[in-house]
DNA sequence: ACGAAGCCCTGCAAGC
DNA sequence: TGCTTGCAGGGCTTCG
């Protein structure tokens, strides 16, 4: 499942490859993503030179001379650099065909991610234009999620993993950055201090750039090889731990439901 | 404005 | 062994 890290560890992988290229070729074999394939990508993005790759949130953008494409990974989605003697494989939706004679190609089993087209003003659009701060941005810090939180019930992890108030941060790391910080995940986001915010927005930062780092060995073959991401499992605290010890106490790690996803924490080290 | 539930989809695991 | 069922998950959309 592809969080910030991931992205951006895609990102930089796919980067080089990209710049200075043209895109000659958009070849869709599955248009029916979380939102249907813009019909006339191909029409605008072929013959277009890339001029930069960035990310928002969990966003990718592809940025061409008229405009640029928008990438969204969802939860099973990859971006590859692949040669075109490569076979294609089941879920391989789409294809961007580049000047360097090499193919990047897009994978999405679940189908939850997305492409679209954004003209010139790329981030007045509405996906875009409502998204809180980068949690790596120093926009982004325990003031902000202190004051913005104020009056707000909601369990401080359900907080977190709101778009509007922090783009990009996902249910993994809104788990592990918890435990890291010491608060329990069902408290109300209204009802926590100014100094653990703080704690709180270092650890983001923290468990964010731990993994972005990790990422760049794991991911590191974006050309041929199999492309596989690791999930950084091996680097995990809580998520995916229910019932096994606490790294700190020993305590077995409960895990609950909060808004319909797996929440894992400590009942003695988080309150 | 806020909060909770619904929905899209497939692979995998568990149950029969 | 083979089927059916349930579940996971990002995050936007809809409903109350």
């Amino acid at each position: 499942m592809p969080e910030l890290p991931e992205v951006e560890t895609t990102m930089r992988g796919i980067k080089p490859h990209l710049l200075g290229r043209k895109i000659t070729q958009v070849l869709v074999r599955e248009p029916r993503l979380r939102w249907p394939v813009p019909h006339n990508l191909g029409q605008l993005a072929t013959g277009q030179q890339i001029q930069s790759v960035d990310r928002r949130a969990k966003y990718l953008k592809i940025h061409l001379g008229n405009g640029a494409i928008m990438v969204h990974l969802g939860m099973s989605g990859s971006l590859r650099i692949v040669d075109p003697k490569v076979p294609v494989q089941k879920h391989d939706h789409v294809d961007l065909n580049l000047s360097s004679g090499l193919i990047l190609r897009y994978r999405d089993p679940r189908k939850f991610g997305s492409f679209h087209w954004l003209d010139g003003n790329a981030d007045s659009h509405p996906l875009l234009s409502s998204l809180g701060p980068e949690p790596l941005s120093s926009d982004f810090t325990g003031q902000y999620l202190f004051d913005t939180s104020r009056g707000r019930k909601v369990a401080i992890k359900n907080f977190l993993m709101n778009s509007h108030v922090v783009a990009g941060v996902g249910n993994i790391y809104a788990n592990e950055a918890l435990f890291m910080a010491g608060i329990r995940p069902t408290r109300a986001a209204g009802n926590v201090s100014l100094t653990r915010y703080r704690r709180l927005a270092d650890c983001i930062k923290a468990v964010l750039q731990a993994a972005i780092e990790k990422g760049g060995t794991t991911l590191r073959d974006f050309v041929g090889g199999t492309g596989e991401a690791g999930y950084f499992a091996h680097a995990l605290n809580v998520y995916g731990r229910s019932g096994y010890p606490c790294p700190v106490c020993g305590r077995r790690l409960r895990e609950i439901r909060i808004g319909q996803r797996g929440s894992v924490f400590c009942s003695r080290c988080q309150t």
